[in-house]
DNA sequence: TCCGAACCGTAACGTTCGGTACGGTAGCTC
DNA sequence: GAGCTACCGTACCGAACGTTACGGTTCGGA
């Protein structure tokens, strides 16, 4: 996908997309890369095409570990979510993720939804992914109940996320350990589990 | 706060405020609302202070109705709480909520978190502040059940929003109605009561 | 050793836009 | 009517920045 040199030129990208936000320059990103800008145009097309693949490559760096679907029982079923949980706040409150969130947003608010869409199936999404097949599995095994395991999952993002991510992006500063992630996606669980545990 | 002529130019501001983000221009403010450049400095001073006061401007316009509190049973609990999952949603929802809030969180990525203040003040803490004496009375009258209110109105806010708010931030056309935002609040509502009701 | 491709560093161009200056006008006061 | 204030419209200035152009360097292959 992309070269050694282009990771990286992105890779300077992003740390100067975390330092700067979306004020970074081309000559900025060109400086720290020690690339020239000509190269920048050669590679990326334009500002919007380097700012794509910065989103892109970072992306792809995120790999999901997979979880067990076999031998699901009560017990493995609420440490399963509770993992799904840690990871997606885990995720959330990154720095890395704070800043690709705002600069989708930013983005969308002119008209161009890619970067959104990108962020969109590589957050939230791959996430859900990973977890309706779970929750499935968990209907299957007798351990849910619910009709729409999309619902199902929505309802999950928002116990966990609750209003952490809005004030991230709006800049209050929220000092957010381990522990702090442990306790609230077991919290979070422990709330899921009593609206849709079979009861 | 602003005469009925400042209050002409912020309209204004608001609508290109939504029609094309962030971009607007101070010039296409000024022909918008029929004024000189020269007035919208001296009457904001910049371009950030106009954006701040429209901001303002909007926050003022937003009156949120009280709810009694007087005759508290399961009831009118429910009641209370539907009531205000759909105030929430409705707003966040709104054309002008998700333009403003890009508006803050852009600006909270360039080290300015003045909007985002004002934002997260007159959105989800207005709804707070009066939730939680609601949650409070409710815990009063032996209805619901939790130590901290705060985590309570957190829970009842994610319930309610989930993935929404960022789904619709970053760029996604939910097209959502009256009935949707009712049925929303009413499941999210539900739930709620699943978790803290005293049981 | 020569050639060409890729790339670096930097200079330059053109546009956009925030901010300022200025002339003109409507309305109000004395 | 003279003078003052507030405002409109427009022209202008300067800086930032995306984008392009160009000379110089490195390096692999014939």
């Amino acid at each position: 996908m992309f070269t050694p040199r282009q990771q990286q030129v992105l890779t300077a990208a992003l740390d100067l997309l975390v330092e700067q936000g979306d004020r970074l320059t081309m000559t900025s990103v060109a400086r720290r890369a020690s690339c020239s800008k000509e190269t920048l145009y050669k590679w990326f097309g334009d500002r919007d095409g380097l700012l794509t693949a910065t989103v892109q490559f970072q992306a792809a760096k995120v790999r999901m570990p997979q979880v067990d679907r076999w031998r699901l029982d009560a017990a493995s079923l609420r440490a399963s979510l509770e993992q799904f949980g840690r990871d997606l706040l885990s995720t959330i409150v990154g720095e890395v993720s704070v800043t690709l969130n705002r600069l989708a947003i930013g983005h969308a608010g002119a008209e161009k939804h890619g970067l959104g869409a990108i962020v969109l199936e590589n957050g939230p999404l791959a996430i859900r992914r990973r977890l309706k097949s779970v929750l499935e599995a968990g209907r299957e095994a007798r351990l849910l109940r619910f009709d729409s395991s999309e619902d199902a999952y929505r309802t999950f993002f928002g116990l966990v996320v609750r209003d952490i991510q809005i004030r991230l992006l709006l800049g209050e500063t929220i000092t957010f350990g381990e522990s702090e992630i442990a306790r609230d996606a077991a919290t979070a669980t422990e709330q899921f589990l009593a609206v849709y545990d079979v009861s």
